[in-house]
DNA sequence: GCCGATTTGTCCGTATGTATC
DNA sequence: CGATACATACGGACAAATCGG
């Protein structure tokens, strides 16, 4: 969490919407206005704004002003957009997370495993198949790929706990960059013993690649989600280019 | 289309990243060199790069550079990210559409529809089912609102070629933002008459309220989708907000 | 319809901080 | 340590859209 001016105006303005100080639909002072009340230069405002527009919580018109289209109720608490892990997400929602490791391997990538992660034939990997637990129920079934090389020392214990914990504040590792992919597949024997999946014979499947700073691709994951509990949010704008 | 020149000097980085002028993992020039090959201010040419960073065609790194990850058998051409028709992302990928028209009718909304869409009691609507065919494959069924007084006389003839063409190019309404969730949703009795849905017992679902320029969502919109056709792709970056 | 005030959008130049090598 | 790279922040100028008189 750096503390830069435009993420401490951005946080500010965020918070402001989200109590109801500025009401839906209703007009945010104007850039000249805020500009005075942070003390800051019209790109720093600017900026703030503009990442309260990809997040949906605004909309910037030209010649009238900045819009609050931020509705409580479907803003939701499961908002994705930038990279959580599932630790994280769960804590911010004030739900318990539980994590069970049912596989801990070290494999070598072949053409198959290479073809559907990415990793070039030959890498080697941890691969592991964790079970994600919220609230006591099993939501969701995880296959993760990680480089060795990076990912390095990797326990089961660690595995228990949260992955990326270890690798940013133990290794130090820092993620940049995922990929995703988001598709409904039929369900496997696995998920079916896993995830009390009821009627439904499919899954949410979520396939990522995550990058370091270095530009590495050094995770795979592909994480099979109960249908009846995922739900995925996104803000897209009519793009120009 | 604008042409503003961030714009650009975006498109002119994507086009060479995409054939290869830069190779995978390889650093572009550094900003210096760029500003100096696109004769443009150091806001303007940031701008751009951060533009594809966002679409995932590269990663910035403090100190390092700025490096290529753009993969182009992964990038697929489905990428969704900005708001697109269906017959808009069809032809980008050079598939032959078809839009039937199921059911054409005008209502007002009541509780359960206004719980579901968002349109507040008593608005006027039309409502729409409509079929979306690719390459002669029924894929997409779906379930349209519109206000009725921002899509004004709508018809089914323009429902069965494209309703957004109509809307902007005819209506001079402009698209501005449009908050979409993604679910798996069992399948109805309609899901299954219309799609081909062979095995699977649900589909892909994707529920979406479009706002234009004066900030009213005038559209809900519920996409059912094949899940054997579907797929959403989605770059997330680290944000440190 | 025009004009001027207001508001956001684009673009430029510069200075300083911070990470990498 | 210095050179290079991106990140943050400031300030100013003009364009484009909106609105009220």
């Amino acid at each position: 969490m750096p503390k830069t001016k435009y993420t401490e105006i951005y946080r500010d303005l965020k918070n402001k919407i989200e109590t109801g100080e500025y009401e839906f639909q209703e007009l945010l002072p104007s850039e000249n206005q805020l500009i005075q009340s942070y003390d800051c230069s019209r790109n720093t405002l600017r900026r703030a704004v503009s990442s309260l527009v990809t997040d949906g919580y605004v909309q910037t018109m030209q010649g009238k002003g900045v819009r609050n289209i931020f509705q409580p109720t479907l803003q939701a608490s499961f908002t994705i957009g930038g990279i959580e892990s599932f630790r994280e997400s769960a804590l911010r929602n004030h739900q318990v997370p539980k994590t069970e490791v049912l596989c801990f391997t070290e494999i070598t990538a072949d053409k198959k495993i290479s073809n559907r992660t990415g990793f070039p034939v030959g890498s080697e990997l941890y691969y592991l198949q964790r079970l994600h637990y919220l609230d006591g129920k099993a939501l969701i079934l995880n296959h993760n790929y990680f480089l060795k090389h990076v990912a390095r020392n990797l326990t089961r214990e660690i595995a228990e706990h949260s992955i990326y914990e270890y690798l940013e504040q133990t290794l130090h590792i820092t993620i940049v960059t995922s990929k995703r992919i988001m598709t409904v597949e039929k369900m496997t024997e696995i998920d079916e013993k896993y995830l009390e999946l009821g009627d439904y014979n499919c899954l949410a499947v979520v396939s990522s690649q995550t990058y370091n700073s270095d530009g590495v691709m050094f995770e795979y994951t592909q994480s099979r989600h109960r249908p009846d509990y995922f739900r995925f949010q996104d803000n897209a704008t009519r793009r120009m280019m």
